[in-house]
DNA sequence: TATTAGCACTCCAACCGATTGAGTGCTAAC
DNA sequence: GTTAGCACTCAATCGGTTGGAGTGCTAATA
């Protein structure tokens, strides 16, 4: 059996006014509905057969139908589809360039979460593959050595080195020297072993400072390579009733949605999507979703870029009934305004 | 009239009974308790005497009791005068002195909330009286130049300027001393515009960069002298149906437990307490919180020291009928160890 | 005089059955 | 192919009943 023209416009009426009322819709409110002129037996059959396709479920015998996932994915990609270019600029969110990334991000993470009503999600970019600019140790004092890492997008890490015996400062200049010279331009993942012993050996005397020192200096550019994540609006699933009268499972979404290695993991799955990567906007519907956690849920995710290709990722989290237009827009345009915002002033500290 | 020891049996077995079951307590189930020889009549009499001095409440006419906020303080107030002494170390917290405050802190606060089973607040320590230890300006490139400040207990703050001329490394030397030999031991709420201005009087030369640099550092000093806050376990409430079977009531705490900006306030509030002051442990119970928000819940905080007298918190928020001696006891113990663990070991790198 | 047994009374919570109403599927007529 | 009509289903709701937990009071007891 085919989709045709009436069938999907009872489909539609059905999953819209789902969205509305959170409710089992029957065939008496779909033949009210502006364009419908058929009669609600017509409808009963037409569900009937809309039942048989998958696209919407009957929760009891008598009760009204609701749409299945299925049937929120056909709704989903036909809206994706007539949407696409409509994408505008984001007016509203004030970005001022000097602001730390850190800032912006809650900023935007609140943002988002207050114009949708759905709990958000935003993280920093991922660093991994950032490249080391510019490395600098100085005595803070006799037993004290800060050393200060600038990454690529002005990451700045740092640490404070405590050591037995004091640096001094020509040694100190000679470190700086052979860090920057064999450090610089390096990422993340080539700083090894193997590297270290190498300077090591070509700093020659006062051993066993040197060696603590550099282990230090690899610790603090590898340590924390992981992303942060930002949320805002958790106890939104309280406007829903179908995520929220079961103790259980609101008690679950909210865990989950403070639970910050668990939302890394979640992002980290998300950001491989091959959709995302062609649409750099993804939906995922129920079952398609890859926490558990959230089966009873939809998830619409998105990708911002960094100056250097380096992503960050901006998530939405709520019901499956969930406005997905205005949520679908919403991201988009916070998405390319922080896509702006980011690759133009790079000026800012992050962290 | 007055609190005789078969009036503070029955309240004590009252408060404890209410703590495990959450119901109203009746005379019969008192009397069935160990060291409790009389009738469960007599105890309807006593019960009749408490109520009208205030310790319990009937909540409706043929229900059991409940203990009143007055009850509860006094069953703490006796509780807290018992234990006092018997505070222990805390062995399970393992402490490796290297890791960062942040992780520590938010170590403890997971297990805080993990072994009591309440929502868990712990905040970094305030800094608004920590002093400047070493100030540091370095050339990343032609365009940049990066400002690290190290501050009392090796907290690191760094920001990145932005500059159109180059400063030449002469210049910067110069900008080196002039900035440590002004600000060295300096608070933050030292630093001023009319320092400032005397600085740049004293630098002389290039004008227009030496402004802009010494504008950016006293900023980095200056900013987010905010301290930070760490939660967990906020999902515990929802085993407390006194508090998460209403869902507005639910939400609204689980809101103000991820509302960081709140959390401050509150913490704020909560540290210059003087009884807080006196036993380094405060309970407060209902309308004794300080927010809103928690008028139906119990809140224990307790304060933890840097070596330099700055402190911070660590706070747990729970139902009425909470378990004070455990949580009290668990505090001590979390408390004790990070004084230890902080005042020692201050090797670490903050933020 | 303090304590206790006993009893009448109250009130909530749970249960039950009847009712309602939204919604269906089917059939026969248009 | 569409629709009106009807019998049927089922969840939700409402009012009445019941049971039990618990009280307060009184009268008897130590």
């Amino acid at each position: 059996m085919e989709l045709d023209d009436r069938k999907i416009l009872i489909l539609n009426a059905i999953i819209e006014t789902y969205f509305e009322t959170g409710e089992p819709v029957g065939s008496r409110t779909i033949s009210k509905f502006p364009g419908v002129t058929f009669s609600s037996a017509t409808i009963r059959n037409e569900m009937q057969d809309l039942e048989e396709m998958g696209y919407i479920i009957q929760p009891h015998t008598s009760a009204g139908r609701i749409p299945s996932d299925k049937g929120y994915r056909f709704y989903v990609d036909n809206m994706l589809e007539a949407k696409d270019s409509e994408i505008t600029d984001m007016k509203g969110l004030l970005l001022e360039k000097t602001e730390k990334l850190e800032a912006i991000l809650k900023q935007v993470v609140t943002l988002l979460a207050k114009t949708t009503q759905y709990p958000s999600v935003v993280s920093s970019p991922a660093v991994a593959t950032n490249r080391v600019k510019f490395v600098q140790l100085s005595n803070v004092n006799e037993s004290q050595i800060l050393c200060v890492v600038v990454m690529g997008g002005n990451l700045v890490k740092n640490r404070i080195i405590d050591v037995i015996e004091p640096l001094s400062n020509e040694n100190l200049l000679k470190m700086n020297m052979l860090l920057n010279t064999n450090l610089n331009g390096l990422t993340v993942s080539d700083i090894n072993l193997e590297l270290i012993e190498r300077m090591r050996r070509s700093a020659g005397e006062h051993e066993g400072i040197v060696e603590q020192v550099l282990k230090t200096v690899a610790d603090t550019i590898t340590e924390d390579e992981e992303f942060e994540v930002y949320t805002s609006g958790a106890t939104n699933i309280f406007k829903y009733p179908e995520l929220s009268d079961n103790k259980e499972s609101a008690s679950e979404i909210i865990e989950t949605l403070s639970d910050r290695e668990e939302l890394r993991e979640f992002i980290k799955e998300t950001q491989n999507d091959e959709e995302l990567k062609k649409n750099g906007i993804r939906v995922m519907i129920g079952a398609e979703t890859p926490l558990e956690t959230m089966k009873d849920c939809s998830v619409v995710t998105a990708t911002y870029e960094l100056s250097d290709g380096v992503k960050g990722s901006i998530a939405i989290i709520g019901p499956k009934r969930m406005d997905y237009r205005k949520v679908v827009e919403t991201m988009s345009r916070i998405k390319n305004g922080l896509d702006k915002a980011l690759k133009k002033g790079s000026s800012s500290n992050e962290e």
